[in-house]
DNA sequence: CTTGAACCTATAGTTACTGTAGCTCTTATG
DNA sequence: CATAAGAGCTACAGTAACTATAGGTTCAAG
């Protein structure tokens, strides 16, 4: 167990490009693993790990910042949970919030869309709503929230 | 009507940034308008209609790509709104996904934070559901959308 | 006429990567 | 053992859509 592993392997392991499993030492996400004599880098199934960790946080919405205090926090494993659930229940008051916009949003389009006859442009609902904010239905849009970058399946 | 506006009025009524206005200036959104004698910016309403008309599809999260195309359709009133009608649907589809990725990964999150006690870290279901893949209940966060950068609302 | 807010340009920073150029290393085949 | 493909290396530029800062100028109120 625990046999050695390039960084194409760790990444495939993890479903992450290369590039990113090196972008990822760089910012110090992960731990610089040691080099062949050929300075290539070897990977434990350890970076496996930490890795299908961070990606995992991602996908769920995690910024990497708050992926770095859950690292931190787990490596003492013996302290109160309670500052990993904090970071677990604001990602999903946001993912809700998230969640409020976007059907909100939803509701726009599938109104305008539906409205659309299929004319010329200058009777087109899609512009002509997307022009006047009094069209609107609502003003969900308006508070749309502020979130990370979200990662792309890689 | 039509009365002079300065940066700030323009960018006060489309609801962002005075540099999102400079910035959209940059990248061609909008129209570089007339200054005064000491080089500041003079817009008229037609520049709130343009600016609101692109923060609205913004906050809509059309990209500026297609917002682009929207608006050089609706330079061309008399063609078919087709296209217009494809970027709006387009638009809706990457809506749902977005939404349904989001409710999969809300349902984990309620998941990880109903089960955990409030013990010690390493007990943490937070913290162990992101380590290990095979405790999800669904793979949602797999596919999740690529999508743009979503705005905020300024 | 002075002050302070708002404006100007230019540039750098943000987030989380992704892509490219121009190498070197490893591995498989002949 | 030679060679060639494929993977790895570093370093840097680019992406999206802004946001912030520095250092200077202009405008409007008092
Ligand atoms: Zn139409
Ligand atoms: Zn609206
Ligand atoms: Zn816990
Ligand atoms: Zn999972």
């Amino acid at each position: 167990m625990s046999a050695d592993l390039t960084i194409g392997r760790v990444a495939e392991a993890a479903g992450c490009k290369v590039q990113t499993v090196r972008y990822y030492e760089q910012i110090g996400m992960i731990p610089a693993p040691p080099r062949t004599s050929g300075n290539q880098r070897i990977y434990d199934e350890s970076a496996v790990h930490r890795l299908t960790f961070i990606r995992h946080a991602r996908e769920l919405g995690f910024p990497l910042q708050a992926i770095r205090d859950l690292i931190s926090l787990s490596d003492h494993p013996d302290q109160s949970c309670a500052a990993a659930d904090g970071i677990a229940k604001a990602q999903l008051g946001e993912v809700n919030r998230r969640i409020q916009s976007l059907i909100a949003l939803r509701g726009e389009l599938e109104h305008m869309i539906e409205q659309c006859k299929g004319g010329k442009v200058k009777d087109c609902r899609v512009i002509e709503v997307l022009s006047d904010h009094s069209l609107c239905e609502t003003d969900a849009h308006d508070a749309a929230a502020p979130m990370a970058h979200p990662p792309s399946a890689g």
